[in-house]
DNA sequence: ACTAATTTGTCAATCGCCATGACGAAATAG
DNA sequence: CTATTTCGTCATGGCGATTGACAAATTAGT
């Protein structure tokens, strides 16, 4: 894949190098005061104006970009100008002329630039898939494999064989992979490409990039974080506010403010699964008591269900459910019955816009549903919260690794001219 | 004809109005897509960073602050220029050289320019300071009365005249009001000076901003957000990312991120009190059951500690605390437990470098703190999170204004003339 | 004491980027 | 066929930061 990679390996891209400044008690640690303002910072903020526009708003001629975004018809079309040579943007041809006037040129984000390559690790699956700037999915792999306690290295090694699988048919039409995010079921520290731990796979401290040829910009982030942000970027209806809770084996939860995620100071935030739900519960092996994954973790909901964890538990669960099945239907009750009020306590504390269940709670969000919201609406005062489900269920880490790389593109789209 | 009219009704392109409609900022421009970045805007930002530079470290010469913000000298001299000929900044005179070369000319924020009034409407006190550009308390009064049940006109009118009181004598000492900031002790709604509700005064949907001369700029809040901010702004080596939690009569919790509030999408973010600790506890008033305000509120721990609701109960039980009265003690240990399953949940999710007690509740972190940092130590796996105690105390919220209102001037020099 | 070295603040010249206003081009309306 | 409207581009200008040079003020070295 390393077509052009030479082009981009200089620069890096993607937010991730910004901010974080050490605010260290010492008067002459914090050396920078934020980055100065340049005239170039303010060709990049407008090109990435000019990009983020024309991904959004479909095609767009120059005169509709510049009103959308304030800058004058001369300006867009030096910007424009820029993009068209870096290949980011082409040309569609001429409008058609609905409105008096001459009719513009139809702009669209190239479909053969650059595309960002998503990756999953799943406790039982590998994927990975490219999307192109337009946001479509240009190709996908999946393997199912029980990665339950095997050693990092050859789960990456598969990783990187379907990664370079969806990369070789991306480059045939095209396409130039411009970074990889690999979404992963643990814990991954700020910044970094480190999972500190996912119990799930029994990883602890693993550097995922020190795995990877280093061919592309790398980013590592929790399944959950992704899955909030493709609900963020591809969801119905996207309020910038809202808090999503995703389970695998895990309960995790990702908190999305004013369209950006929030991560906490070490990358941990969003351990909704370990919000204790009843003080004196059962011992939770995170040392607590009580915490909610001892109420609607898919072990503790398997165990009330009285069912044997099986190959697709989350499948098994529907199903009974969906038969009739009154353990099961009895335990989901109780599980969305925590879940209910965990959710009270984070949205007191948070007032999102929005709570919205993906990940396997989408699956089971009908049994789910009307205990939770039964909790949620007796114990919120005031307007409430609305409770969604969303759409893309199982696929949203997946999407939502693929596009943050797109955005990154999006962000800063002259990384190298 | 309609020049705007024409443009939306021939396009049929999908009218995706962002929803980020209602952005903070004090100008309108709301334009479609973000503001334009244009020359002045970046000027704008420059004057800011210097401002910012010169107002955090110290005296600074010219060549300081260009080497701290990136600039180049000349490009800081001509907005020292315009900072000095606004009265935002003076020259205090050559430095002490204590290095080889020719001394610089120190530069400050200017302590005759303008200045902000903070202001807060407690339960039974009012209170008004003035803080000029360089923080200084330049001017304070406070009055004791007990609000409970007051009507909104009579309280305002009575602030209003300490607000005059002390703005009257920071002028006489050259300074200009630039704006003015209250606490409140209620919900706030986001972006309005509208209280939503304060239960100890028995405010509902008053309008603060009606019943003030509109002399100033105005700023309403929550007094845990503005102590949140004094924490942030003033406290002793304040981390970027914490959770602030203070306590008058509620329980409020205010959490910055990355050195910002967040306010939830409402406003009403931080309702640490209304949190779920014991599911099946006794009724609260905000329709929940086993809130953390049913233990570790004013009127339960006055309960629990057997003692009858007097007229400054905080200090009461310190006093009966320290004089080692057992029921005391055991009430404020059960509720600093209590506090600490709800901050256990809070730190969870949100991963903040530190809690910061505020407030009361930092007057009583003596006999609360072993029963908190118990329950967090024991709940929390992996490096928990630090819990301390303000410094400022009671004081937090009127300061926090009156700096939210330097700051605000810090923010945008030049909008201030 | 005198010179060399270093740092500061400022000035003139230049470059980058956007705004302005005018123009030809391409469509519709009458 | 002409008037009108809108689009894209060009030349010009303004604004703001950079570059490079210089005088001023101080320390270091002999």
């Amino acid at each position: 894949m390393g077509r052009d990679g030479t082009e981009r390996g200089g620069t890096e891209r993607g937010g991730t190098e910004r901010g974080g400044t050490e605010r260290g008690g010492l008067p002459g640690a914090s050396r920078r005061e934020g980055l100065p303002d340049t005239q170039q910072g303010m060709r990049r903020r407008n090109l990435s104006r000019v990009m983020h526009a024309v991904a959004a708003n479909g095609p767009l001629s120059r005169a509709a970009v510049a009103a959308r975004i304030g800058l004058t018809r001369a300006a867009v079309s030096t910007l424009v100008d820029e993009l068209i040579r870096a290949g980011l943007v082409e040309e569609l041809g001429p409008e058609r002329p609905c409105r008096v006037g001459r009719p513009g040129s139809a702009l669209a984000v190239s479909a053969q630039g650059p595309a960002g390559i998503g990756a999953e690790v799943g406790v039982d699956h590998l994927a990975a898939c490219v999307v192109d700037l337009r946001g479509a999915v240009r190709a996908r792999a999946t393997r199912r494999v029980d990665n339950r306690g095997r050693a990092p290295g050859p789960v990456v090694t598969d990783l990187m064989s379907l990664i370079r699988q969806v990369s070789a048919g991306a480059e045939q039409e095209g396409l130039r992979p411009a970074g990889l995010a690999i979404a992963v079921p643990g814990l991954v520290a700020r910044d970094s490409h480190t999972v500190v731990r996912a119990p799930n796979l029994d990883w602890h401290d693993t550097d995922v990039g020190a795995l990877l040829p280093a061919e592309l910009p790398l980013v590592v982030d929790n399944e959950a974080n992704f899955g909030a942000l493709a609900e963020l970027w591809l969801g119905a209806a996207p309020p910038a506010d809202f808090l999503h809770v995703s389970a695998e084996v895990g309960i995790g939860a990702a908190l999305v403010v004013e369209g950006r995620l929030l991560r906490g100071a070490r990358g941990f935030a969003g351990e909704l699964g370990h919000v204790p739900v009843w003080p004196d519960g059962p011992k939770c092996p995170c040392g607590g008591r009580g915490c909610l994954e001892q109420y609607a973790g898919e072990e503790a909901v398997l165990r009330a269900a009285g069912l044997a964890p099986g190959a697709d538990r989350v499948e098994l669960l529907a199903t009974c459910a969906a038969a009739g099945d009154e353990n099961v239907r009895g335990a989901l009750r109780e599980a969305g019955a925590a879940l209910g009020i965990a959710l009270t306590g984070a949205v007191n504390l948070l007032d999102p816009r929005a709570v919205v269940l993906g990940g396997a709670l989408s699956r089971l969000a009908p049994w789910l549903l009307p205990s939770l919201r039964d909790e949620l609406g007796r114990r919120i005062a005031g307007p409430g919260c609305a409770v969604a489900v969303s759409r893309l269920g199982p696929d949203g880490p997946l999407l939502g690794a693929a596009h943050a790389v797109v955005r990154s593109v999006l962000d800063d789209p002259v990384g190298v001219a």
